[in-house]
DNA sequence: CGCACAATTGACTAACGTCAAGCCGCGTGG
DNA sequence: CCACGCGGCTTGACGTTAGTCAATTGTGCG
């Protein structure tokens, strides 16, 4: 059974939008915009949370550390993503630019008077919060119980799903990106690549290795290597 | 360096109070009582979410499967704690009575018109939501980057943090439900403990195992094995 | 063009998993 | 009341997977 994953949709489902800016309650919001360059923090954790971002170019990492530097990373943010969303006032994870990012900004303290008295904006923070518990409830299962090729298969599957821009999905992030990401080394991540590879060649579109990936359950994905 | 880290407080942070019911609101909240037996199951993953449950008495776990049957239990709830409290339509894990517990039941719709209406509510939800989050958030770290005997370290914190009830810490849970929590197996978990056995003994009170269990970070817990 | 960094690949190691035997506590029924 | 059996736990021997260390190749950038 052979299904194409690769989805036409454009916008994720975080976007300005569910937070409930219309073009009324808008004006209340203070929105600015900011960019980082590759490698740099946008905020460490722990540090009071002020504002809610918003990635509108780029890619960010959102990442926990252990004191001898190992290093888990929670979540990746892509264009339309919003992330540093926090209930309690300290950030709980360390955002860096994977690549030159520009973000928009929100301050934090409007967004919750505008909650405040706006149902519609509160249910669409209880939402987006519900979502980033979704996500990390599925990569517990992934993180606790999963070999490190259902890893690797399952985390092209979520990129695909997420980075659909164009026909290439270009990965921003490197290996030890994507190993902190799923609990493993970048020699393990970069074996189950190559593993991949020999594995599931359909064929190649242009000269992009468009690829096949098998899953575990019989799932199937077309993507995009490296390009 | 030793700490006690008993605590004393022997309420934890979900309560119905949290939820925001005072006495003016509760009459809106249908409230009922439903009791589990020991490994039955009190909702399957992706049934219908009709109900927010509290623990009276007893312990659940929630778990998700893979097709296989590889478990990972993303929580356990204890005494006052709240579960299945889920913002789509559907449970997200299954959980089961893990031994004889009574529990007290919410009507999610109820739930639902009455944060529509108080902001109260809408908040005590949201951060409840929040604390499950900051929650997983927690355990992909452990999951992706910590060893077998941290995990079991830290498994055994967090349920001396929880289970205060009295001097004698008794794990509800067995070895399996521990391993599934913490992405091990059962043996690797049984050595762990003896292991922390062997090497944290400070003494015994009365007939019961009390113990001193070290930690990576110069932590440290007083509690009980098995009674 | 060459340098620096990222990725791949191989050889070996360590940690955790698997399989299996035996023990312990507990409930049940003779 | 005790023997038996069952399930849960521990422990040991061994297997497997992923991690470590290191050499080599590939790639982008000044």
């Amino acid at each position: 059974m052979f299904v194409r994953i690769n989805t036409d949709s454009a916008l994720r489902p975080n976007s300005l939008r569910d937070l409930g800016m219309t073009s009324g309650s808008n004006a209340l919001i203070s929105l600015s915009e900011f960019s980082y360059k590759k490698g740099t923090e946008i905020y460490g954790e722990k540090e009071p949370a002020d504002y809610v971002y918003q990635v509108k170019l780029g890619a960010v990492r959102s990442y926990k550390l252990l004191s001898d530097g190992r290093r888990q990373i929670g979540a990746f943010h892509l264009a339309g993503d919003i992330f540093g969303l926090e209930n309690g006032g300290e950030h709980r994870f360390t955002a860096e630019a994977i690549v030159d990012t520009h973000v928009r900004l929100i301050k934090r303290q409007s967004l919750e008077i505008v909650a405040e008295s706006d149902a519609m904006v509160a249910k669409h923070l209880l939402s987006m919060t519900t979502n980033n518990l979704q996500h990390a409830e599925d990569h517990m299962l992934l993180l606790g119980r999963k070999t490190s090729l259902e890893r690797v298969a399952a985390f092209l599957l979520e990129m695909d799903k997420r980075l659909t821009a164009a026909d290439v999905m270009a990965l921003p992030m490197s290996r030890r990106d994507i190993a902190d990401y799923l609990g493993l080394t970048l020699e393990t991540v970069s074996r189950a690549l190559s593993r991949l590879h020999e594995l599931g060649i359909l064929g190649f579109i242009g000269n992009t290795q468009r690829q096949i990936v098998l899953l575990d359950r019989d799932q199937l994905a077309i993507l995009d290597l490296q390009p």
